[in-house]
DNA sequence: CTCTTCACG
DNA sequence: ACGTACGTGAAGAGA
């Protein structure tokens, strides 16, 4: 392509809207409007104009009237799922980003967007112009020539040319019609030949070149059965074809100037995103205008709000560089009811222990006017004026809001550097807390969007939002699991990730030479069976040993080529050598690498204590996730990596460990749920759930169960939580889809009410859009009906699961928050949580009765139709603890 | 920054 | 033809 040559943009607004909607998260504004689609849409005509800048840009839509295509094909489009109505009442802002960018809009009646895109493509290139389409549909890349690309809407940064056309298709460009007439295309509704795939089209067209030379010519076609197929469906060949052309005469006025990019006008775009609320957009909008050198007039961006997000009236702040200063709104802010608390210097926020606190009087009888925005003076103590704070931050009678009050709570204790409360003049931060994080997690809010403004902005924003939060929490009844689960729980987690958990470095240092050693003599064993040196961590590089240069069987296919997964090498390693030693290298490096060298770096040097950090709104299931380290998968299958454990051991001299963990807690949770009657009995009995439900699906009585079948029923147990198929469980189980298939139908018709479970599940989801657990905890699917099959089919599965795993994690919840109580009384502490179990280290001599506090609290803090059960072991390390 | 792999429940 | 079992976090490779 000439580069020399003026660059004209075309995108096809309708497809790319339609790939934005599935790709980019639903999120809305506050008055409820879908933006998702829009904002994706937004964010890509920024990144078009910023990296590839072109000189002109032109965005084409689909019209609301009826096409030559339905005119002509009565089926075309009859069986396109509908368009979502949240997709369908984006379109008219997507119009409004387009327009108050100066974008021109091309249309026209009777026509589809690639139609005019086809049609102005040829029209540029007449002009000289070298064109670039955006779009995701696979249509318009039989319009792609030596002057025209297209911008791939699902791979970004990826064009497709003549010579990528080729590689994809087989064929070049023009040729891409009769590809899609064989193989059609569901997302434009090409319905093709059924029973031919992309693999057969391609070899097809290759050969013949157009479908119609392929019909006069079947007889060259030697498989039968294709011969048949074709035969069959030759009308729906020759309609998908005509279909997929793309009409490039549409009769469309295409003014090139009107196309030529214009600097952004802030007065035009501001507005439409204020609008949206998209106040990510905004600040980026800021970047690319200044690296396009556009400049802003002075009057629409006052220096002192740049993000353009604040009312023009924007709530004012003070920095306190002065002690008597600082006193005197201390004062003040003793009268307040409530107050808003901001950590803003997130990044040295916690072990520099310097950085900033802002607080904001939320009422006037602080003596503190609100200005005429209702925003409140933020008050911006440095790193040494904090402590002043002290009475006001631990008065109980102030109420305090905050973003991540666990984080606040940590920097608040530790300031000065430490991982644990500071010996100097620590704050305790209390009484009654609303965490603005955890509420806006509990009500699927995307606050996320406030996150790219300054971090005072950010925290002057979200504080409005409060309010709006607790009504909301109150209207979806979850004010009593934020009050009674959630916010008790920040305190919690903040002892447990105090308290830390010692390690022993000796153990691990052993370890360490260990496993050292023998991957030394597992690389060379690796590169003699290999016959060269390569790198061993690389799966591009092992996979071209493995299935280039020893040409073994290829397994399953993935987006860079092909997998080296364990099971793709567990079944190599049946017959070769080198499979068997990967495997074996891998093991070792992952349990060196993730575990036995990590956890000295980040441990404490003084104290030799880890302190993992609890993300309490990182699931959606309601689950607590661990991070730096994360302590919630430490080796316990293999021998080797459980020798792990034996690294963690209390922290004081004459404690020992004790773990909890619930029983069979997911299984329970679907009986209780359920209420089968059957799997309820189970229980009852406290027998082995997985024997018995070997006895149910293979019809035996106890004795004649064996171990395989147990673990075999075992499997379909799990599977059934998550919702496995046939196809899954065959593979699971090496059996074949049939066998799969007669397991699954066998414990439904033992277990009924488990099957009704789940379709009662579905149609819950299916019509409310969300699920709960026993707490009425939400889990949202906005995708539940989506017209693809796997999203839709993934969303179902992970609907079903998210009652089971996020009530098992209610319960957990609940059970830490009485135990944090209760363990008052004893010389021990709370250490750690993995979904299911606790760890505590205690005092030797008090352990028997911890015990059997912790069992009773465990047990008993919920009742379900099912008795709970609590296994408590203990020992010496955390590995001792079996 | 994304992909792949793999540790845990 | 694709994909097929839920929920996480972390490391190394490679672009």
């Amino acid at each position: 392509m000439n580069t020399t040559k003026l660059k004209l943009f075309l995108i096809d607004g309708n497809s790319y809207a339609y790939k934005a909607f599935y790709a980019v998260p639903h999120f809305k504004t506050s008055a409820g409007q879908p933006t998702n689609a829009i904002f994706g849409f937004a964010r890509t005509l920024l990144k078009i104009i910023k990296d590839y800048k072109p000189d002109y840009l032109g965005v084409a839509f689909d019209r609301p009237e009826p096409t030559f295509r339905h005119k002509q094909y009565a089926d075309y489009k009859k069986h396109r799922p509908k368009m979502p109505e949240e997709l369908i009442s984006q379109f008219p802002f997507l119009k409004e980003v387009t327009e108050g960018f100066d974008i021109p809009i091309f249309e026209m009646p009777g026509y589809e967007a690639d139609d005019v895109v086809a049609t102005l493509a040829k029209k540029a290139e007449n002009l000289g112009l070298a064109v670039t389409i955006v779009s995701g549909d696979k249509d318009i890349l039989q319009i792609v020539n030596s002057n025209t690309n297209v911008l791939s809407a699902h791979k970004e940064g990826f064009f497709y040319d003549e010579e990528k056309v080729k590689e994809r298709f087989g064929v070049s460009p023009s040729s891409v019609p009769d590809i899609l007439a064989l193989m059609g295309d569901a997302a434009d509704n090409i319905p093709g030949v059924a029973g031919i795939g992309e693999k057969t089209a391609m070899a097809l067209i290759a050969q013949f070149g157009t479908i119609e030379n392929l019909y006069e010519n079947l007889d060259k076609v030697t498989k039968e059965k294709l011969v048949k197929t074709l035969t069959e469906n030759k009308e729906s060949a020759i309609i998908s074809k005509k279909l997929a052309l793309l009409v490039t005469d549409v009769p469309i006025e295409f003014d090139i100037e009107k196309a030529k990019l214009k600097d952004i006008d802030m007065q035009k775009i501001l507005p439409v995103f204020k609008k949206l609320e998209f106040r990510k957009l905004i600040g980026e909008l800021e970047t690319i205008i200044s690296a396009l050198s556009i400049s802003l007039p002075a009057s629409v961006i006052p220096a002192s709000n740049r993000s353009g997000i604040l009312p023009d009236k924007s709530g004012s702040q003070t920095i306190i560089q002065e002690l008597d200063v600082a006193v005197a709104v201390r004062k003040k802010l003793n009268n307040a009811p409530e107050i808003n608390i901001a950590l803003l210097d997130e990044d040295e926020g916690i072990s520099p222990g310097r950085g900033k606190i802002g607080v904001i009087p939320v009422s006037n009888r602080s003596g503190i006017l609100p200005d005429k925005s209702g925003i409140q003076e933020m008050f911006i103590f440095p790193h040494e004026f904090i402590p002043e704070l002290k009475p006001i931050f631990e008065n109980e009678n102030i109420k305090k809001t905050g973003y991540d009050i666990k984080k606040l709570k940590l920097f608040l204790s530790r300031r000065g550097g430490f991982t644990r409360p500071s010996p100097v003049n620590p704050i305790n931060l209390s009484g009654p807390l609303f965490d603005i994080m955890i509420a806006a997690h509990l009500l699927d809010y995307n606050i996320k969007q406030y996150l790219s403004s300054s971090p005072e902005v950010f925290h002057q924003e979200i504080f409005k939002l409060k309010n709006e939060l607790e009504k909301a929490l109150q209207e979806k009844d979850l004010t009593k699991l934020f009050n009674e689960v959630e916010m008790p729980l920040v305190d919690v987690l903040y002892n447990m990730e105090v308290n830390g958990i010692k390690i022993d470095t000796e153990v691990l240092k052993e370890l360490s030479e260990f496993l050292e050693h023998n991957i030394i003599e597992l690389n060379k064993e690796i590169y003699a069976l290999a016959g060269e040196e390569f790198n061993v961590n690389s799966p591009k590089e092992l996979s071209r040993i493995l299935f280039e240069k020893l040409n073994l069987p290829k397994g399953k296919k993935i987006k860079t080529g092909h997998s080296t997964a364990v099971d793709v090498l567990e079944k190599l390693a049946l017959n070769n050598e080198l499979p068997a030693k990967i495997l074996d290298y891998r093991g070792i490096m992952k349990l060196k690498s993730n575990y036995v060298d990590v956890l000295p770096k980040l441990m404490d040097k003084n104290t030799f204590k880890v302190h993992t950090s609890y993300r309490q709104t990182g699931t959606s299931t309601g689950r607590l996730s661990s991070a730096e380290p994360n302590l919630q998968t430490i080796p316990i299958k293999t021998q080797m990596g459980r020798e792990v454990r034996k690294a963690f051991i209390p922290s004081e001299k004459n404690w020992i460990f004790i773990s909890a963990d619930y029983s069979q807690i997911e299984l329970r949770f679907l009986a209780h749920i359920s209420e089968d009657e059957n799997l309820i009995n189970a229980f009852k009995k406290d027998g082995d759930i997985h024997l018995r439900t070997a006895m149910e699906i293979f019809n035996l009585s106890a004795d004649k169960v064996t171990s395989d079948m147990r673990r075999s029923a075992k499997i379909v147990n799990f599977g059934i939580i998550y919702g496995m198929s046939a196809y899954g469980l065959s593979k699971e189980l090496n059996l074949s889809v049939g066998e799969a298939q007669n397991y699954i139908d066998n414990y439904f018709a033992k277990y009924s009410a488990v099957k009704t479970y789940i379709s009662n599940t579905m149609e819950k989801v299916r019509k409310d859009g969300y699920v709960t657990t026993i707490l009425g905890r939400r889990r949202y699917f906005p995708e539940i009906n989506s017209y693809m099959k796997s999203i839709r089919e993934f969303n179902e599965r992970a609907a079903m699961n998210m009652p089971i795993q996020g009530s098992a994690s209610d319960l957990i919840k609940l059970a830490m928050i009485k135990l944090d109580k209760e363990i008052k009384n004893f010389k021990a502490r709370m250490l750690l949580q993995v979904h299911d179990e606790l760890l505590f280290e205690v005092y030797a001599p008090e352990s028997e009765k911890f015990k059997i506090v912790i069992k009773d609290i465990m047990e008993t803090a919920m009742f379900l139709k099912v008795p709970i059960k609590v296994d408590i072991k203990s020992g010496k390390n955390w590995y001792d603890c079996k």
